[in-house]
DNA sequence: CGGGGTGCAT
DNA sequence: ATGCACC
């Protein structure tokens, strides 16, 4: 299902070659250093943050660092710090087992999603807003396609400078020179560096880098050395980190079923796939799934890093050991639609489906198989969610949620559930569908215009009027500043606009490739300007809705994180929770619901009900912030046509469907994988007038250091 | 084996 | 519209 039929062969066809077909002549990458080495040469950063969740808690509370500290999430140590580490716990441990390992263990609950989700968008946003190529995997991962970002620097640099690598090169010594053979990934390795260094100024959070050509090896790599730290990987030592590898199952990409399916074919290791016939795997994956497997043995990863914008769907679920009357159901069902209608409302679109899911307890299958009914939300349902009528919409949900609950369990038959989830997706924005031709694209044909000059959001200077705004994340750290608390709260538009570099909605607008013409020659006739003050167009901002402007101009602006819980909160003490002493079962707050018959009972729990204010990110996250010595500058990717600063402060929906329409490169034809390592440059083929990423690194807006 | 998410196959 | 596989 590789979509990018057009860019395939991509990436790695250098070495690739030496793997698969040793005889297949170079690709002429080295001619110049056009858009030729652009395809052949990703860069590719994954950052993998440590121990998220325990960091998260550690943020809010900061006594809980120096402890052993692990996140619990029902039975199980879902993550854990490494003072933890060090005392043998590990993740995804059983709590009982962590605290025979570790009677200190502290432990903190973890079910509650809601802070560690709010801190992974700022991570992703702030990624984004440096280059927007930035790629969600889960919470805690982030994939980034630093290549245009690289390119721009070569170009100012030239390629003859001795460059070093920042942090680790993947089975080299800090002896070895190695400098000016990759100039691309050492200038990725400084990137990685830097916004890893930005990622903890701002946010207070560490984690770890890989650099590589393409995003298998970029994960691969990433966790070479554990904590805080990166490694680049050359194209020369791919094989080692596929060959280290114990098992496929180590393979990103290859899960638990697959793995299976593959031992049944007498394959193991890694090794073991590389050579093993292709045609003898189609016949068990069919053709497309098995060169797929094939190649990431080899290392080998064409698919593109995409942005992941906005979610496409909000969840909530519980699961618990038993569940067996339709009225706990029913009220589980509520409790769960209660907080996801909150969250939806929050976020600002409309859902346009509901979907029920259950687990149904079982002894064979014991844990797994979820079964879920879904059902279009009625319009005047969904408006109640959006706006803010939560009450009357959980009602109607509810009757929703019955019908299809009892489409699945019958009434008159015993039951035994141990999961529900209720599901909101459909996501619309508002007034997507009515957008005619040149209504929303309008907002910028003033911009457009003659003096559009300045692109980049300068990051220095120049603050005064407009802060907060567009993508300077200052606001960012407000975790503990809690200035500004504001009366007004932000709108959730606002909120939802912080949210705001989406991209991949699915928009009723349709805009043909006639963008891309656009945009090149709008790319072109850019050049490198000092910037006037960020300022929005005025023109623009006249046209926003007067809320957003308010907004836009309100230093409240800034404050996501904290805005719930910081009004009052700092009158409940920071009582370090740390009871080193095993409180015997004081379970406080006691629900009537009593329909916790999950355990927890036992545990030394923490429950930081912390207020953000107190002491958010400890000291040594205060320090300095210190700006990139380079430029790492926002917005590249925005066709010439529109200023991103402009952009970042029109309402989400808005912005959501010009990136959709910007976006389109949505390639229509998904040619599945018959592309052979060995075809290669037959590839005269790739039109490439559509793609997003060709059309984008026409785009890049310098910025002189 | 948590609580979310995504994307594919059917 | 559902289930599956994966992270």
């Amino acid at each position: 299902m590789n979509n990018s039929e057009d860019e395939l062969d991509e990436d790695e066809t250098e070495w690739k070659s030496s793997f698969v077909d040793p005889a297949a002549p170079a690709p002429s990458a080295a001619a110049a250093s056009g858009p030729d080495i652009r395809r052949t040469h990703r860069v590719v950063v994954h950052f993998d943050l440590d121990c998220f969740y325990a960091q998260v808690e550690m943020i809010r509370n900061p006594a809980l660092r120096q402890v052993p500290l692990g996140i619990q999430q029902k039975n199980i140590i879902v993550t854990c710090n490494y003072v933890a580490r060090q005392q043998g716990v590990t993740k995804l441990m059983y709590v009982t087992d962590a605290q025979e390992r570790c009677p200190e263990l502290v432990l903190v609950r973890g079910e509650d999603l809601t802070h560690y989700r709010e801190m992974s968008y700022k991570v992703t946003e702030l990624l984004a807003s440096y280059c927007p190529l930035v790629e969600r995997l889960g919470f805690d991962e982030n994939f980034m396609d630093v290549t245009e970002m690289v390119e721009k620097k070569l170009a100012q640099t030239g390629e003859s400078d001795g460059f070093s690598f920042e942090g680790h090169v993947y089975n080299h010594t800090s002896a070895d020179v190695l400098t000016g053979d990759h100039p691309r990934l050492a200038l990725g390795s400084h990137i990685a560096a830097e916004l890893r260094e930005t990622i903890h100024s701002k946010l207070g959070l560490t984690g770890c880098a890989g650099i590589a050509t393409n995003k298998l090896l970029a994960k691969l790599v990433s966790g070479t050395f554990k904590p805080n730290q990166q490694t680049t990987l050359l194209p020369e030592n791919v094989s080692d980190v596929m060959g280290c590898l114990s098992s496929l199952r180590k393979v990103p990409g290859v899960g638990h079923q697959t793995a299976k399916r593959l031992q049944a074919l007498g394959l193991v290791s890694v090794k073991d796939l590389q050579l093993f016939a292709l045609s003898d795997l189609v016949g068990e994956f069919g053709a497309s799934t098995a060169q797929r497997l094939k190649n990431l043995a080899l290392g080998v990863d064409d698919s593109p890093v995409t942005c992941t914008g906005a979610p496409q769907s909000l969840s909530d679920e519980d699961s618990f050991k038993k569940m067996t009357s339709p009225q706990e159901a029913l009220e589980k069902i509520q409790q769960l639609l209660s907080s996801l209608v909150e969250r939806m409302h929050k976020d600002g679109r409309q859902p346009q489906t509901f979907r029920l899911t259950i687990r149904r307890y079982s002894a064979t299958n014991k844990w797994f198989s979820r079964e879920s009914r879904q059902c279009p939300i009625p319009n005047h349902v969904g408006q109640k969610i959006t706006s803010g009528s939560s009450e009357d919409a959980v009602v109607q949900l509810v009757v929703l949620a019955k019908k299809l609950f009892h489409k699945m369990v019958d009434r008159s038959a015993a039951f035994h559930l141990t999961l529900i989830n209720v599901c909101f997706s459909n996501l619309q924005s508002r007034g997507a569908a009515v957008s005619g031709k040149g209504s929303i694209t309008s907002f910028f044909s003033q911009s457009t215009s003659p003096r559009r000059t300045q692109t980049c959001s300068s990051q220095s200077q120049d603050d005064s009027s407009q802060r907060g705004a567009g993508p300077r994340l200052d606001h960012q750290v407000s975790t503990h500043s809690m200035n500004t608390q504001p009366t007004t709260s932000i709108s959730s538009r606002s909120k939802a606009a912080l949210h705001g570099f989406r991209w991949k909605q699915s928009s009723v607008v349709a805009v043909e490739e006639t963008q891309t013409a656009s945009c090149s020659t709008a790319g072109t006739r850019h050049t490198t300007t000092h910037r006037p003050p960020p300022s929005v167009d005025p023109e623009v901002f006249k046209l926003l809705p007067e809320d957003i402007q308010k907004e836009l101009l309100s230093p409240a602006y800034s404050d996501s994180l904290s805005s719930t819980s910081t009004s009052s909160s700092v009158a409940d003490a920071p009582h370090i929770p740390i009871n080193k002493s095993p409180q015997p079962f004081t379970d406080l707050d006691v629900q009537k619901t009593a329909t916790r018959s999950d355990s927890s009972d036992t545990a030394t729990t923490v429950n930081p009900q912390q207020p953000p204010g107190t002491s958010a990110i400890p000291e040594e996250h205060i320090t300095e912030k210190k700006r990139p010595s380079f430029p790492l500058s926002s917005d590249c990717e925005f066709p010439g046509n529109v200023d991103p600063e402009v952009f970042s402060e029109l309402p989400p929906d808005v912005q959501r469907e010009l990136m959709s329409e910007w976006k389109q490169q949505k390639p229509m034809l998904k040619i599945p994988s018959s592309m052979k390592p060995g075809r290669s440059s037959t590839s005269k083929d790739r039109k490439a007038a559509g793609r997003g990423r060709q059309a984008n690194s026409l785009f890049k807006y310098f910025k002189p250091s």
